[in-house]
DNA sequence: ATTTTTTTATTGAACGTTCAATCAATAAAA
DNA sequence: TTTTATTGATTGAACGTTCAATAAAAAAAT
């Protein structure tokens, strides 16, 4: 069976494997044993390309990070976002992204959350994450506010971004896409209108 | 040493060096051998008093729900709480309260969060509370709103509540209780300013 | 008032289980 | 022949639970 090149192969389908038994038994169980018999290998094969259960935990983190910043990129990339409007909702679909707005990612995220306050490595990619989610959203805002006043309605605007994810996460029948994006959306047009009697808008 | 009445004691005792212990070390290495340590008894009273190590965290979790909703109640009893806009701040002055807003009861939510999601009865506890944050709001919102209205206002500010707590339990600085509870504020204000050409505000 | 019995509280060693990690063995491809 | 890929049994550590033993207090009996 081994051919070469295996290493890219093997790694994404144990990242995937991974997520999977996080989604059906928690992170708790979700053992190497388990995580191996899932992608259908054996178990000293994680060892051999993660060195180590840390190693593979760290690596699917860093996938759904990953996702997550690609998804807003991509809605950002797109020609006609060019407002500040416009960006801030290309941030909010991208947080709210199909990709990312499924139960086993939610999952997986909680149980990263949980685990990150313990391992510095993994908390260090959270929080550049989190970093990433308020500093893309308090430039936009500074195209139209007042410095102070575009970090208060980031730390908001985050804010709501990720309680409405937490919540859905929570909530029995999952989250309601359509809803969060309203809201947020609403969030946005709030500190917007602020801005007319205060700055210049350029949306 | 056996006295009578014990029970009430090493129930709190154990409970709070739980706290102690997923603070130190994480849910994961929380085990009951370092708990029992931590609360200077032997290992096998935890099973005496709770059945076993999942009864202490049920237990664990039960008391930090009491103890949130007990917050919220305490702001809501006082005298001069009548208003919608009174009670929607005694509720967001609840969730913020200096009892629950510590890196200690901070780990443990994140942790239970994480759990609850494969563990049914912890799952039960946890949107019990969800619901009653969420009705709690409804009801005042609904004074002033028409109801969709105040149901889309009471999810935005319940998910602006967990997000702003959210975040602050991942920030490396902690939460700033003063700019949170100034920006739930701020929202009250929003969805509450729609309603002077609405409906009647009784605020 | 003293002794005996019962109840409640507690310990910590022992047990069986489960886990991550290791590594010698194997096999296909280069 | 060398390199890359993979297996799965083995190992040792750590875990939650159990339980016989112990001790103090309370209750009952003398």
């Amino acid at each position: 069976m081994p051919k070469l090149g295996m290493q890219p192969i093997r790694r994404r389908q144990l990242i995937q494997a991974t997520l999977e038994a996080i989604d059906d038994v928690g992170l708790a169980d979700a053992t190497i044993a388990r995580i191996a018999k899932r992608a259908g290998v054996s178990a000293g094969i994680i060892s051999h390309y993660f060195g180590g259960k840390d190693g593979l935990l760290e690596s699917t983190m860093r996938q759904i990070l990953w996702d997550l910043g690609d998804a807003v990129a991509r809605r950002r990339a797109r020609d006609d976002v060019e407002s500040p409007r416009q960006h801030l909702h290309a941030i909010i679909d991208g947080n709210f992204d199909r990709s990312q707005v499924n139960k086993i990612v939610m999952k997986t995220w909680l149980a990263f959350w949980s685990v990150s306050m313990h391992r510095p490595d993994l908390q260090r990619l959270q929080r550049v994450n989190d970093r990433r989610l308020y500093s893309n959203i308090c430039h936009h805002f500074q195209r139209c506010l007042p410095r102070p006043d575009a970090q208060q309605a980031a730390r908001g605007l985050a804010a709501m971004i990720d309680g409405l994810w937490l919540r859905g996460a929570l909530a029995p029948q999952g989250i309601d896409v359509d809803r969060a994006r309203q809201l947020a959306y609403d969030y946005v047009e709030e500190q917007l209108a602020h801005a007319t009697t205060q700055a210049p808008i350029n949306a």
